[in-house]
DNA sequence: ACTCGATTGAAACATGTGTTTAAATCAAGC
DNA sequence: GCTTGATTTAAACACATGTTTCAATCGAGT
């Protein structure tokens, strides 16, 4: 009747096949990832997950309890496998920004962080009430170590300008994962001979690295309009 | 029984409180702009639009027929309100892009625009088969003429790096609009002390005057690296 | 071997959904 | 004034949803 414990099973906590309650996570992050919170069924995931449609109630209590639950395994398992860059570790600020976008790009990107990225994205296009959780140990630990850099890189710029760039940083990166699916319709609809203009396709399907690189350097020369003139160069 | 026509009603086209067809797609635009498509509900469309549920079916045949229309409506809407500006009124490219970045940003921002910034947010995150529509109507002609800017700024660049720095300067415009509810969350988050971390909030409320032009210098700043080597400077 | 708590299973529940039906109402046209 | 067609209304439909119930099953502990 109270909350149910795990304790009878001493298997290795790395059991994937095993354990209903993995299965269930595991399930519920591709499901969401693909169908999002109100189109996923509580039923689709379950039978994705080989398990009855009263397991979800039963091991967490109700359908947005199991979805917070889901949003902190994913982001858990992606930190925990790509720990996030500090400044710390790194020579120069520059370093440490390109290795910033580096690591943000891989997260959000179907890699082994997995469905993070989708999900954040949905998150964000329609915030539920696991917004604010998933805020508080993903995203806020990101931006405050990205602050530091660019505070790093921009000693003397005032608040609000290091905000602004900021911005610019993660906005080119988050764009890769929230607007995939538009330009892939557009290439799709390119392709089919349906969409009145001509010329190069708009979308370019480069690597990472080339896109990290990218990224970096387009920034890096961004930044620095925004540094108060001090006269001199490096 | 047929699709029906509006021949008895000769009344002004913008009569916005009268005619149930209209009502119900501004009611449309502002419920699936507020809830998504998969949670708003025809009856609390309809409901908001003091008609009856059946009356959505009546004039749109079903749900999914009724949002692309709304989609439509509202793509049209913001579209002649503000026309997109084209590269030849301007007389540098510098203004066109500026000019394009500050036409993009009251797009998106909640404004006479309208909701058709979230509609967009979210049919990216989600996308429904209404997208390849909005698509080909709304944002393939954005991108072009952005295209036909960036082509400008970079005539002797290969296509991949204008197609970067296109979807970098995409991005960041998109930012905005997109991670909104995520930074709210953010100073929320801070102001009531729940969050891990301390410094100075991360989040620019500025005008869109100044964030225009931010992203236009950081843009215009990053473009020029994307450009090979001439040899020379202005 | 038995017991007891944890887990699973199948079925039902209550509710909300999109949609349809058919009668009622309305607004012109002859 | 009656008729005709378009529109609106209220009720019902079929179905999917999240959740609950309760009996069946399992798995150690003693």
């Amino acid at each position: 009747m109270s909350t149910p414990t795990q304790l009878t099973n001493q298997e290795t906590p790395e059991a994937e096949g095993q354990g209903t309650k993995e299965r269930l996570l595991q399930a519920g992050m591709e499901v969401f990832a693909e169908y999002g919170f109100a189109t996923a069924s509580v039923r689709q995931i379950c039978s994705h997950a080989d398990a009855n449609p009263a397991a979800i109630n039963y091991y967490f209590g109700d359908k947005k309890r199991f979805y917070a639950e889901v949003l902190a395994t994913c982001h858990l398992r992606a930190w925990q496998r790509r720990p996030i860059p500090e400044l710390g570790e790194f020579d120069s600020a520059e370093d440490a920004l390109r290795a910033w976008i580096r690591w943000f790009l891989e997260l959000l990107t179907v890699d082994g962080a997995g469905p993070l990225g989708r999900l954040m994205a949905r998150e964000m296009a329609e915030p539920s009430g696991a917004l604010d959780e998933l805020i508080g140990r993903s995203m806020a630990p990101m931006m405050m170590t990205l602050m530091e850099i660019v505070g790093a890189l921009l000693p003397d710029a005032e608040t609000e300008a290091r905000q602004l760039c900021q911005q610019s940083i993660v906005g080119q990166c988050l764009f890769y994962r929230h607007a995939a699916p538009v330009f892939d319709s557009i290439d799709r609809l390119r392709e089919a001979g349906r969409l009145p203009i001509e010329g190069p396709a708009p979308i370019a399907q480069v690597g990472i690295d080339r896109l990290a690189a990218h990224i970096a350097t387009f920034s890096l020369a961004g930044l620095r309009t925004a540094a108060p003139a001090t006269g001199g160069n490096p």
